[in-house]
DNA sequence: GCGACAG
DNA sequence: ATCTTGTCGC
């Protein structure tokens, strides 16, 4: 990646500008290799937002078993606008993954991928700063238009912007809220649908990110 | 100008 | 995201 881009002292503009950047560089379609680890990844905060803390979960497939965790907790250093998550997340994100020793094959981000203003949502972002394959799976909507898809279990309905597809409102559990799946990066809608729903096992969130998502917000328990 | 708005 | 108990439903 250009070395302009490797920084993450920016001002919106600035960030704005990266964002449509490196969105052109973004792979929609399938490249992935054979899947044997895969990666969950979410941030939970202290202090009041002062401090992130940033989970990473891999899980063996199949089977789902869990073979790594890692937590960083890093200074924040961007607020919370909509549509600039990963300039907030990311640094603690980085600094978690390099605590990792396995490769994961595939990332699966808490929040969305190209379903985004700029079509670079935190799991494009993270994709392609590890050159992974990534999906962006969101709890909520940010962007993108859709149909509520049947109440069961592995029913949904595509998320449209402009005529494109750009992700799946996909339910994960019988009648609990949808989630909204993205690419990330070097995947297809449907692949990343089906990735998350067949990684959804207990929870409305899959394994990986649920994991990662009750290791980050749980305060003081467990040393890091 | 008025809403919408990932975590 | 986070502050927080009980409570309704499968």
């Amino acid at each position: 990646m250009p070395r302009a881009l490797h920084r993450w002292d920016l001002d919106i503009a600035e960030a704005r500008t990266v964002q449509t950047r490196l969105a052109a560089r973004v792979e929609t379609h399938d490249r992935l290799g054979q899947v044997r680890a895969i990666a969950g990844v979410d941030c939970g905060f202290e202090d009041d937002g002062r401090l992130t803390r940033a989970a990473v979960v891999v899980m063996r497939w199949p089977g789902l078993d869990v073979i790594e965790s890692t937590l960083a907790r890093v200074p924040t250093t961007f607020p919370y606008i909509p549509g600039y998550l990963s300039f907030r997340e990311m640094p603690a994100i980085l600094a978690a993954f390099k605590q990792l020793e396995t490769r994961p094959d595939l990332l699966l981000c808490d929040g969305q991928g190209i379903a985004h203003p700029r079509r670079l949502g935190i799991a494009c972002h993270l994709g392609l700063w590890l050159d992974r394959p990534a999906v962006g799976v969101g709890k909520s909507r940010l962007v993108g238009a859709f149909e509520p898809p049947g109440e069961e279990k592995g029913s949904s309905t595509p998320l449209v912007v402009h005529d494109e597809t750009i992700g799946a409102v996909l339910r994960t559990r019988d009648r609990v809220r949808p989630l909204f799946v993205s690419p990330g990066h070097r995947i297809g809608v449907d692949s990343a649908a089906r990735w998350v729903l067949d990684c959804a096992i207990r929870y409305r969130l899959p394994e990986p990110v649920h994991a990662a998502d009750r290791l980050a917000s749980s305060k003081s328990c467990g040393r890091n």
